[in-house]
DNA sequence: GAGATTTCGCTACCAGAAGTATCGATACCG
DNA sequence: CGGTATCGATACTTCTGGTAGCGAAATCTC
């Protein structure tokens, strides 16, 4: 009853990983606009149509990518309420500060807005579960918790939109304090 | 000596505020992706390349539209530094919540991000006369004043993208507690 | 009014990108 | 070996940003 039953035919090649990085990468060095499906399978060294038969759109591949790029947040059980904001904080800032992460999440932002479904597919597998998190450790309701989510990635985001760069540190701790004085 | 010379030649139609109306209509209706120049100048009533005569790409175009729509902040004399944080914040909620502003603006935001050029009008532009009201209005450094602009139009931004819908009331009033207890 | 100048709308065009269709080849299961 | 699903490769359609070239219209100067 597992799901051990393979399905039958040729199984996928494992290349994930490396459409994922490739992806990230070709972001980061043509933008958002540019970085074409073409170009991210060529980088990779498969055909386009292996991209697409993965995922449905460039949209949904690269909410994919930073999905996987954004693992979980590094908490650790004795962590204070100050000490859990910060560490979550001081890790999105490094993630989005990665090459390629805030054109790639400008880019679904964009077309999330007039999208629902990629709206969807954005909130409930990339923000979700750091909502579920965050409420769990902090003991915060729902809206509260979703509030400073906005409040830190976006902030970083606009820093990086309105910069090109990752928001320096005295402004990182800034943002931390601001945080952590609200909740 | 004053700008009186007009040059020869036969005048340009004044279509600009049209222009900026369809624009923001085009891309509430379709999203930023899809408002191609060619619609918005069907929805004017004007050719293609009448647009492109006055704005050399559709980045610059939306950018314009933007600065269009934000128009100078309505501070009064005798407004406190809590009074001027206040309106300004539900100043930038009320634009960033009409139909467009906030497709436009993170649609221009991820063509800026790997655009230096597009990152200077909009800085210019966009940014730097808030900032400079604020500076004079707050008496505060540049840094913290960019500090401030990134958490407000950041978060409200980030909130727009993630739910399709403006910031709602109670969370438009943290943000404007928080922002007042920063500074 | 005549001429110069500039914008107008229009059409045609190009380069590039999203996404689809097809096909022979290939890898895995039983 | 037979069945099946993926593979790479190629070709294709549609759409979009942006450019070029045209005759017509509007305005200023003489």
């Amino acid at each position: 009853m597992s799901t051990s039953t393979r399905s039958p035919g040729r199984p996928r090649s494992s290349v994930d990983a490396e459409v994922f990085a490739a992806t990230l990468r070709t972001v980061h060095e043509l933008g958002y606009t540019r970085a074409t499906v073409d170009r991210i399978a060529a980088a990779v060294g498969v055909a386009k149509t292996t991209i697409y038969r993965r995922w449905p759109t460039k949209g949904a591949l690269i909410t994919a990518c930073l999905v996987d790029t954004f693992g979980p947040l590094p908490l650790e059980p004795g962590d204070t309420r100050d000490d859990v904001m910060a560490k979550a904080i001081r890790y999105g800032a490094a993630k989005i500060g990665e090459p390629g992460v805030a054109a790639a999440f400008a880019g679904v932002f964009t077309d999330a807005i007039s999208d629902p479904d990629l709206r969807e597919i954005l909130s409930t597998q990339l923000q979700d579960p750091y909502k579920s998190v965050l409420q769990e450790a902090l003991g915060e309701s729902e809206q509260r918790v979703l509030f400073v989510i906005d409040v830190v990635i976006g902030t970083l985001l606009h820093r990086m939109g309105m910069t090109g760069r990752p928001m320096v540190e005295p402004d990182v701790k800034a943002l931390i304090e601001m945080i952590q004085r609200q909740l």
